[in-house]
RNA sequence: GGAGAGAUGCCUGAGUGGCCGAAAGGAACAGUUUGCUAAACUGUCGUACUCGCAAGGGUACCGAGGGUUCGAAUCCCUCUCUCUCCGCCA
């Protein structure tokens, strides 16, 4: 959520940024936030003016009743009635006016960084760089979801119709080395982001209302989680939801920043209404593992903050030999609370196409306004600025390197998870 | 699931109708003392909104929402959450 003041103080950067986001109507939308803004703030003074009366009178009360003077005490009494009804009405009038303008700013995305490209589609995304060499495979190579088939004791290393039997699609079983694999990655994606200096928490997986607002999933994006209405509680989409919550409502102190967490969980989405031709295998789950870096920054420190995670997660993406890709996304397809986004996308040599593996995001402090998460720096309260980013996103890793390390005799385990996994080929 | 207790500032904890935005202690921060550390002493020490160039002022907030009252942290109602005990259970 953007700041009040911000809008108030920089109209002109604002809508020039909502233009990059094609948001539609962004100059009438402003026009009402700034109306309702000065409505708010002059019935604000109002209702202080009036409760500050009302105030005086019943010290006046107090002091009248203490010396005995009951008939002063009865005639000053009387007096309190109209500023009653008066600042009753100003109450209402303000909690609408307050209502009103958080209704229509949760609707405002953030403001997207200078360097943000302009644009509408994916197709817009600026490629910053592109490393590592697309594999030649050899003649029979095959996509992923047939080679989980090929290798696996009694069944495919991963399963999609015993996952269907189960749940549902969308939701495999890893079997075997299958499995094996995936744990071995997640140790080290973990372990690499612990040397990199963050810390690992294990956060709950389902989130209340409050925690889905923080970040901004609600409202407006309830339709991709799963939810238990006998709790009121969301299954969480990305670890970015619980682990950037752990500091709602928090004043962390200057000296402890910035703080860097990384966390794994599964994350759940429920996907509706994006299935198609191109989401087969792994490509597309309604169940699958992330390892998240999350970091609160001082502002001035947080665009170097994102470059390092950017960095962070292409040395794992180097680490695995996977060919990648860095994209800056362009104004209209990047995420409503993000100011600036990478995405990394590997090449998935049997599919021939990039898969997106991770997303970077500065939110500045759009989210740290929802969340209410400052600290007082040079004497001052201000917000932090928040990011996050995956490092890295499971299924699609796996499934690159299923297919880009394919051989007539078995797929090769990259160099590095083997000790993780304890082989060096899936075969 | 059953029974009970409670929710106050960074923490502990006092406060049962006006003198309470809130005692006291601790923590933290600044300073004095000191060869260093420690101790002692002094001072500072909530947040939001709002008015003001500023100094400074106003208003709200003692889990949340409503009510009683001229006046509520304090009385009443509803809700939420936490803790303890019992039951069940990983």
């Amino acid at each position: 959520m953007l700041q009040l003041s911000y809008i108030r103080d920089n109209k002109d950067a604002v809508l020039t940024g909502l233009q990059k986001r094609h948001f539609t109507n962004a100059e009438a939308i402003i026009e009402q936030v700034l109306a309702l803004d000065q409505h708010r703030r002059d019935t604000q003074r109002d209702l202080d003016d009036t409760l500050a009366q009302s105030n005086a009178k019943a010290k006046e009360i107090g002091v009248l009743m203490k010396s005995g003077d009951k008939a002063a005490a009865e005639a000053a009494k009387a007096e309190t009635t109209n500023l009653k009804v008066h600042s009753k009405a100003l109450e209402d009038a303000l909690r609408l006016a307050e209502q009103q303008l958080q209704d229509i700013l949760v609707t405002i995305p953030n403001i997207p960084h200078s360097s943000v490209p302009a644009g509408r589609t994916a197709d817009d995304n600026e490629v910053v760089l592109e490393h590592g060499k697309k594999p030649t495979l050899y003649d029979g190579a095959q996509p992923h979801w047939e080679l989980i088939k090929k290798y696996g004791v009694n069944g495919p290393i991963i399963d999609f119709e015993l996952g269907v039997k189960i749940a549902g699609a969308g939701f495999p079983v890893y079997r075997g080395k299958g499995a094996r694999i995936q744990r071995a990655l997640i140790n080290f994606f973990l372990d690499e982001a612990m040397a990199a200096g963050y810390m690992e928490v294990q956060p709950p997986i389902v989130v209340n209302e409050e925690s889905g607002f923080g970040t901004g999933q609600l409202p407006d994006k309830e339709g991709q989680m799963y939810y238990v209405p006998e709790d009121k509680l969301y299954l969480i989409p990305t670890a970015e939801v619980p682990i950037t919550n752990l500091y709602r409502d928090v004043i962390v102190p200057e000296n402890q920043l910035p703080i860097c967490n990384v966390g794994y969980t599964p994350c759940f989405r429920r996907e509706a209404g994006s299935w198609g031709a191109h989401v087969r295998g792994l490509n597309r789950l309604h169940q699958f593992d992330k390892v998240e870096i999350v970091r609160i920054e001082k502002p001035e420190n947080s665009y170097t903050a994102l470059e390092n995670m950017s960095q962070h997660v292409q040395s794992l993406l180097q680490k695995l030999e996977l060919p990648y890709r860095v994209l800056r996304l362009c104004g209209g397809d990047m995420g409503f609370t993000s100011a600036l986004t990478y995405d990394m996308e590997v090449w998935s040599a049997a599919q021939e196409r990039w898969l997106e593996v991770s997303s970077v995001s500065n939110f500045e402090t759009y989210q740290a306004n929802r969340l209410k998460l400052r600290s007082k720096m040079e004497g001052k309260m201000q917000l932090l600025h928040t990011l996050n980013g995956s490092a890295l996103a499971l299924p699609r890793i796996l499934a690159s390197i299923l297919e880009n390390n394919q051989t007539p005799n078995g797929i090769r385990v990259p160099a590095v998870l083997v000790p993780y996994c304890g082989f060096e080929m899936i075969d």
